[in-house]
RNA sequence: GGCGAUGUAGCUCAGUAGGUCAGAGCAUGCGGCUCAUAUCCGCAGGGUCCGGAGUUCAAAUCUCUGCAUCGCUACCA
């Protein structure tokens, strides 16, 4: 018989900044899939990684006086060294730019490059030179570019492109043939949405003139490969496609865990460039939402806790582990907050978990010295204490959930499982039979059922925390070598805990953390960061160079066919003139009328949806919308604002 | 503006062949047990299921419309 296999990957995470909870959560559900399909029976293979090319980060290296190989590999670093904090056991950790993955990549291009699908065209556009970059026309400020401020030159450039457009139809049929192929169904119908539309051909190279940290086209000496054709490649390079027994055993039905943000690339781009170079595609993707850290509101103790570190440091990694796969349904953003971890982590890991474990091994000690005797199955039938059925009930639920990465329902299930335990203790009162000599055969079925339970429970835990798992077998004396583990089908199984063998003293799984204690939020003080980021440094120099003006605006009207934009007249004193703002969301034409505002008055006349804007008006951005800039007191039109 | 999603108890959310579907967990209050990590068990409060209209004997559940929030996108000088 074959043995089933199953690949799963996440994403090579860009490294452009350090491991965050985002990082860990993609990591951590794709661990606990594996795991959980090491359950199943199968073999598996666990890929992540890290991306390592492109602008990005040839200038944060500058930034740092580095290359960006050497930038790289400190980065990458930060990646590897986290996996054994979440306790993730990775298969291979791929770089793109180990040696073998860019031989990869130049072997995937070639033959999609013979098989024609690859073409070589050029094109127009705003080149910034001092950037080394193309703009859109709407990035720049007054027709300059925002860093340098000049203005970006035409130029022609000629790359290379993959034909995307010519798959398009096949890629539609191919996903409506397979309702797996992007789970949850959300994200099936948002890319299905997406290609009602003509795709557009992807460009996949930079020249050399304008990029060298990338992998050399095998076709062209003189142009790199550009972002995603270099990145997805890892997939299939990290398992030594074409020839590895690897690749062959593991890449069919390989599944790609994804955050939502790049579900385009995965769900339209990749599948195209297998198809395009002959492989097979693969299994599916696995599509998560994101958390949502609520920033500035948060104080420093919780806001330090979104960095993985400080969390499994605070709290530990099997309740890191427990949380982000609790809390947030798979494919739905969910929110992380400190008080939201700990109330799990006092509720379900302190009072249902770690209290019934204690609770059952401590009356255990108590009533037999730990000895465990065995369960007479008459009385248990005749007083109906059966627990197999429900433990059965909990392995089928957990693996029904699991296998759909319906993480949340998969742990509900087993704490709903941990609730019947309770139940079960308090409707039969060990403690009273155990005042009473007759009843102890009782007693000792009721026992050695809760026993089992716990080892069921201990069994179904091992994806999610596995370091727990292992702590409670060990407990049970049932603890296996080598952080192995039960398969679904053993941990089913009733009746394994070995009657006569005698347990230690069961140790406190997992403290209450004290509410009251917790470091008092007044001391710490709320860590801000700006949003977007600080721009560099400018000197008086730099800012005389902007002319700011009061003005009152005069006329107001909406621009057809434009949601955003107004046409404004404004009074600079000396003149007036039109100028577009796009305030139209925020700001009816008639409620503005008078108002003085900000003008930037020396900035370059521009076109917006055909009309002449000859300025910009200031004003506050917030996530609600658009504050006009104003003044406390009436001026006059056209004074200098500095 | 276009496309898509969401809107159910204080909080986080379950809940479609439309009829015990008005629920769970947490939080709150009361009662019980004492084996356990002041844990566990039971009970209770609280909701116009976003508003409106429609289909139906019957709608949280279907249709239309409005509002709000979020995402993608278009024009954010």
């Amino acid at each position: 018989m074959t043995i089933k296999t199953q690949f799963f990957t996440t994403p090579i995470y860009y490294v452009n900044a350090k491991p965050h909870l985002g990082h860990a959560y993609t990591s951590i559900a794709a661990d606990v899939s594996t795991r959980f399909k090491q359950m199943q029976g199968y073999r598996t293979f666990f890929l992540t990684g890290t991306d390592e090319h492109g602008d990005k980060i040839v200038q944060a290296a500058e930034k740092q006086n580095s290359t960006p190989k050497e930038y790289a590999d400190k980065i990458s670093q930060l990646f590897q060294d986290i996996l054994p904090v979440l306790n993730i056991k990775n298969d291979y950790f791929i770089r793109t730019t180990d040696e073998n993955h860019k031989k990869i990549v130049k072997a995937v291009l070639s033959k999609i490059h013979d098989s024609g699908d690859i073409y070589f065209s050029s094109y127009e556009g705003l080149y910034c030179f001092g950037c080394e970059r193309f703009y859109q026309e709407r990035e720049l400020v007054d027709g300059k570019c925002p860093d340098h401020g000049t203005a970006p030159e035409v130029i022609k450039e000629s790359n290379y492109f993959f034909k995307m457009s010519k798959y398009q139809d096949w890629l539609i049929d191919h996903i409506n043939t397979h309702p797996d192929f992007i789970r949850p169904d959300q994200y099936r119908t948002e890319i299905l949405s997406f290609l009602k539309e003509p795709l557009e051909d992807l460009c996949i190279s930079r020249p050399k003139t304008r990029l060298t940290w990338g992998i050399t086209l095998p076709f062209d000496e003189n142009f790199v490969t550009y972002v995603w054709f270099d990145a997805l490649v890892n997939y299939i390079s990290a398992l030594g496609y074409p020839d590895s027994d690897t690749f062959r055993t593991f890449w069919p039905g390989a599944r790609h865990f994804v955050a939502k943000d790049i579900i385009k690339p995965h769900g339209i781009y990749w599948p195209i460039m297998l198809k395009a170079a002959g492989i097979d595609i693969y299994g599916g993707l696995n599509v998560h939402g994101f958390w949502n850290v609520q920033g500035s509101k948060m104080s420093k103790s919780i806001g330090n806790v979104t960095d993985p570190h400080q969390v499994t440091d605070t709290y530990g990694t099997d309740a890191f582990r427990y949380f982000l796969m609790r809390e947030m349904v798979f494919g739905l953003d969910a929110n992380f907050t400190e008080q939201t971890l700990v109330s799990r982590i006092n509720s379900d890991l302190a009072n249902d978990l770690g209290n019934v474990f204690s609770r059952v091994l401590s009356m255990n000690q108590r009533y037999f010295k730990g000895k465990i005797k065995g369960a007479d199955t008459r009385i248990e039938t005749q007083k109906n204490l059966s627990l197999k059925s429900d433990a059965q009930a909990a392995v089928d639920e957990f693996s029904m959930a699991m296998e759909k990465c319906e993480f949340h329902k998969g742990i509900q299930a087993v704490w709903h499982f941990i609730s019947i335990l309770n139940k079960y203790i308090d409707t039969n009162e060990p403690w009273t039979l155990a005042k009473d000599e007759s009843t102890l055969p009782v007693l000792e079925t009721l026992m050695y059922n809760l026993i089992e339970s716990l080892r069921v429970v201990s069994c179904l835990i091992y994806p999610v925390m596995p370091q727990t798992s292992a702590d409670m077998q060990k407990t049970l004396g049932i603890q296996k070598t080598d952080g192995g583990f039960y398969t679904l089908q053993e941990a089913a199984v009733w009746g394994q805990i070995k009657t006569a063998s005698v347990l230690p003293d069961p140790q406190m799984l997992f403290p209450r953390i004290d509410v009251e204690k917790a470091p008092p939020k007044e001391l710490s003080t709320p860590v801000k960061s700006f949003k977007p980021p600080l721009k560099e440094e400018i000197t008086i120099d730099d800012f005389a160079k902007i002319d700011l003006r009061t003005a009152t605006v005069v006329k107001a009207e909406k621009i057809e066919n434009s949601s955003k934009l107004l046409k404004l007249t404004v009074d600079l004193g000396a003149e007036t003139r039109q100028v577009i703002a796009g305030i139209a969301k925020d700001y009816a034409p008639e409620e503005i009328i008078g108002k003085q505002v900000i003008v930037v008055a020396n900035l370059k006349q521009a076109h917006l949806m055909g009309e002449l804007s000859q300025g910009m008006i200031l004003a506050a951005s917030n996530k609600k919308g658009l504050v006009l800039s104003g003044f406390d007191k009436p001026v006059k039109p056209g004074n200098c604002v500095k």
